[in-house]
RNA sequence: GCGGGCGUGGCGAAAUCGGUAGACGCAACGGACUUAAAAUCCGUAGGGCCGAAAGGCCUGUGCCGGUUCAAGUCCGGCCGCCCGCACCA
């Protein structure tokens, strides 16, 4: 019997695809298109099971695509600077160019290996001088369109990998990438103005059908829109002080005024008083210590002076300076009222502040509503409010809305959470921004004529800071305006600049403009995308801003990049761990009966929870190890199997040859058939219905429905589902009768054998081959059910009795509701609980169900 | 604290328009083939009870309660786990 040899069809069926260029993609055509896109990878050394788990998924919605007759625009590319490569070059003294030219090699390779339907003469690295090239006309193109500016503020820096970073960036006080507590700076830096698009970018959130929920949400949540008032106090020092609220309707709650200790005012006053001064320094000690954050208990100083009530020049409110008002929202100051706020509660309580409900819930009397350590935020009758009494609180909220605009002390205002994108970063081995200082004429864009401004080769890496700013020469040059000595910015573009229109220019990567507005038109948006959660927020919010900045320049006609997007989970594995403490890898570790021992010394290993694949837990397997075990359809069935997509999957050995089984068994249930007509010859309505008649209607129904199965399971993305149902078709072939008409059989095998071309391709071409066949699986059609064979003329439904199932009938399916009712109440196990008891009442559920109740 | 998601066999999971719970896979067990192993094939299987068997009965989807002829699915209240944001005025 022979078995598949994984090893040498892979390899063929690679060649013979790339021979035929089988999976380029015409920037035009007849068929309808469709744009497959994954999160390409940033080149880091080797694919990893996460890689395999995204292009896998990715792959088979191509093939599928491609099947059913779509022009598909599937690309890979790299995401290629980034500071790895400039570490490796400091600690190695590896040019970081060389370093990731190498890692690319390695890592196309292994997507090579993996058989992925991918159109290869489309593929680019972002570190390509002829990509970010076209990345800084587009940076000078924002500038001209004002999208771009450059300010001095407090920005987030990271102090291990010595650069500034984006607030997206900064994960719990973190640096997204090194870990490190993150520091405030005052550093003037480039910004993209994506506060700009904050409300588009909100409310089309809501027009991502295809988004999941999740993501949407955190993205709402991170844009951080309210509506509110911003209005000012008149001080007893007289100056004025401006604070933001979403709640004017509580004014008359108001019981003191609280400004940041960043607040240019308590800087001021903290300059005339040690006191405050020290107080503002506690702040911000405890400030950077963000774990305090959490714990920290309100506290204040007061500043002595008082702020006049906006409706009331006789009522005087203390003024503040509290820890818990943060300068970078709002005005950096607000007004205290404690019995609808929890944190304004905590700080009156603390302070001695008198703490009056202005906001009744519905139906209890003003005079019995009381607060005690729960502030209320619900709705309800304004109250103790003057002329706001009796009101709801949306009429609260404008009618103190319009007599502050009226007298001149207030408007509306919308705030968000969202900052614009800093994305300045001083570091080498990124895009530089292509922005000269000149002393006379300040900032000056590079001129097109003289793009790009390359990288310079001969950077150092032994010395600390930013390579391209202690580079000799680098830096110095003309200004294009006054002929005078300039000096480049030795900035270098966040890399998460280069990953926000890549996938714009996958659709012509030979344009002469960054972006081919004939080529997006056709390709964009890309209907399927597909990646980790962990963009959530960071890559999907700027590539979203992108776009709408691509807009409105006229480079794209769409407001949106993704219009489906599916976020994949996370590879896991069992962590091992020696009498030590010290973490095993797989390999290390030998498993029998669920006891695990070293495979060296047999001793025995702690078997540790399933853990996303990690270097530092060791229980990482390699990608290729596996395929060069079993090959790459192996790998694939397994991330498509048992697990859905979008929940976190455990990689087992076991599962692994399970996968590795399934091969061999559909190669040998296809090689093993004998008897077959050849292709092309069947005739399913003469086909010989003697001897096995009823077998050979079944199997061709169990085809057929798994056509109808597969086909609504690949379109939603459930490939675990897929798998299962393939399965099923699997175990009706190797069920059915040896002597089944060969007609029949041909027509389940093929089925089989097509189903499975998407998910395991090298596999479905060589089957296609022993079928017989001179053409490529992949240059078939996907194919369609026959309805009549889907459905079936007899339905097996349960009969219960009071609830309880006592039977089953089988019929007709479109029998009416008497002749079930009949039959239902004959059936055996039915007769025997009603034990002569008459129903009271029968309930039938045409093809579903019968109830019968006594 | 706020927001969201999820709790189903030994394990991954199906069943979401309320209608036979556990499809399919992994692991396990029994058997066949084999000198043996591998590979393969057949069979068993939520838990419990009755029965020689065929089969039958009870119970079961985190917990408590409700709606319904019927609840894994809907509603109310808990418990647990995971994720995101976190003093955002």
């Amino acid at each position: 019997m022979a078995r598949y040899n994984a090893k040498e069809s892979e390899s063929r069926w690679q060649g013979v695809w790339a021979k035929c260029n089988a999976f380029a993609a015409p920037n035009d055509s007849s068929r309808p298109k469709s744009y497959v896109l994954e999160m390409f990878p940033y080149p880091s050394g080797r694919i990893h099971m996460g890689h395999v788990r995204n292009y896998t998924m990715g792959d088979v919605l191509a093939r599928f695509r491609r099947a059913q007759g779509c022009n598909v625009l599937h690309p890979m590319g790299w995401d290629a600077f980034g500071l790895p490569a400039e570490n490796a070059a400091r600690e190695q003294g590896i040019d970081p160019r060389v370093w990731t030219a190498a890692n690319i090699k390695t890592m196309r390779g292994q997507l090579k290996a993996m058989g992925l339907a991918i159109d290869w003469s489309r593929e680019f690295a972002t570190c390509d001088p002829s990509y970010y090239a076209h990345q800084q006309k587009l940076f000078v193109e924002f500038h001209r369109a004002g999208l771009v500016y450059r300010a001095e503020a407090d920005v987030n820096w990271d102090p291990v990998d010595g650069t500034v970073l984006a607030n997206e960036q900064v994960i719990e006080g973190r640096g997204w990438r090194s870990g490190a507590l993150v520091e405030r700076r005052k550093l003037a830096q480039w910004f993209f103005r994506i506060t700009d698009f904050a409300d588009e970018l909100l409310f089309a959130l809501d027009e991502l059908p295809r988004w999941p929920e999740k993501v949407r949400l955190m993205q709402k949540n991170w844009i951080g829109r309210s509506e509110g008032l911003r209005f000012a106090f008149t001080l007893s020092n007289g100056e004025s002080i401006e604070v933001f609220s979403t709640r004017p309707d509580t004014l008359f709650g108001a019981s003191f005024l609280a400004l940041s200790p960043e607040h240019p005012m308590a800087q001021r006053l903290s300059s005339s008083d040690p006191a405050l001064a020290r107080f503002v320094a506690e702040c911000r000690r405890l400030g950077t210590a963000e774990e305090a954050i959490e714990t920290a208990e309100k506290s204040g100083y007061d500043t002595g002076m008082t702020a006049q009530h906006p409706f009331d020049p006789d009522w005087k409110l203390p003024v503040y300076v509290a820890n818990f008002v943060l300068m970078g929202y709002g005005t950096g100051a607000i007004f205290g009222c404690p019995a609808h706020d929890q944190r304004d509660l905590e700080f009156a309580r603390k302070y001695g502040l008198p703490v009056l409900p202005v906001v009744v819930p519905e139906g209890i009397a003003p005079q019995d509503f009381s607060i005690d350590r729960e502030s209320y935020t619900g709705p309800g009758r304004i109250a103790n409010s003057r002329f706001l009494d009796g009101m709801n609180v949306e009429a609260a909220k404008a009618e103190v809305r319009q007599r502050l605009e009226r007298s001149g002390k207030g408007r509306a205002a919308t705030l968000y959470r969202l900052r614009d994108w800093l994305v300045s970063r001083q570091r080498y081995w990124g895009c530089p921004i292509p922005m000269l200082h000149c002393d006379a004429c300040g900032i000056v864009p590079v001129p097109e004529n003289e793009l790009p401004v390359l990288l310079p080769a001969d950077a150092r890496f032994d010395l600390p800071g930013n390579p391209l700013d202690h580079h000799p020469t680098w830096k110095h040059t003309w200004c294009p305006r006054c002929g005078k000595a300039a000096r480049r910015d030795t900035d270098t573009l966040d890399t998460f600049v280069d990953s926000s229109w890549y996938f714009a220019r996958f659709c012509n990567t030979a344009a002469a403009e960054p972006v081919d507005s004939t080529a997006t038109h056709y390709w964009l948006p890309v209907n399927q995308y597909i990646g980790g959660i962990e963009h959530a927020i960071l890559h999907l919010l700027y590539a979203r801003f992108f776009t709408r900045a691509l807009r409105r320049l006229g480079n794209v006609e769409i407001d949106e990049p993704f219009s489906g997007l599916f976020t994949q989970g996370m590879v896991c594995h069992e962590t091992y761990r020696d009498a030590n403490g010290q973490w095993l890898s797989p390999d290390e570790v030998e498993k029998s009966g669920g006891i695990a021992r070293r495979r060296d010394t047999g001793a025995p290993v702690e078997i540790g929870p399933s853990e996303k694949m990690s270097k530092s837990k060791k229980n990482v397997v390699a990608p290729e190890t596996i395929i060069d075990l079993y090959g790459a359809d192996t790998i694939r069935w397994f991330m498509l199997s048992d697990t859905p997509p979008e929940r976190d999957i455990e990689w087992t050995e076991a599962g692994a040859e399970g996968c590795w089984r399934f091969v061999q068994r559909i190669y040998r249930l296809v090689t093993e058939a004998s008897g077959l007509p050849n292709p092309g010859t069947t005739n399913l309505e003469t086909a010989n219905w003697g001897g096995g008649g009823e077998a050979a209607v079944e199997l061709r129904r169990a085809s057929h429905r798994a056509i109808a199965w597969v086909t609504e399971d690949l379109e939603g993305l459930r490939f675990n589902r897929a798998v299962a149902r393939i399965y099923e078709l699997a175990n009706a072939i190797g069920a059915s009768p040896a002597n089944i008409d060969g007609s029949v059989r041909r027509e389940a095998l093929e089925i089989l054998v097509r189903l499975v071309a998407p998910m395991m391709p090298h596999l479905a071409e060589s089957c296609w081959q022993a079928l017989g066949h001179t053409s490529l699986i992949i240059d078939g059609a996907w194919p369609v059910a026959d309805p009549d064979l889907v459905r079936s003329d007899t339905v097996t439904i349960a009969v219960q009795v009071d609830g309880k199932r006592r039977g089953e009938i089988t019929i007709e399916r479109e029998a009416d509701a008497e002749t079930v009712r009949a039959a239902a109440l004959g059936a055996d196990g039915v007769m025997r609980a009603l034990a002569g008891r008459v129903p009271r009442k029968v309930i039938v559920v045409p093809q579903r169900i019968v109830n019968v109740v006594t």
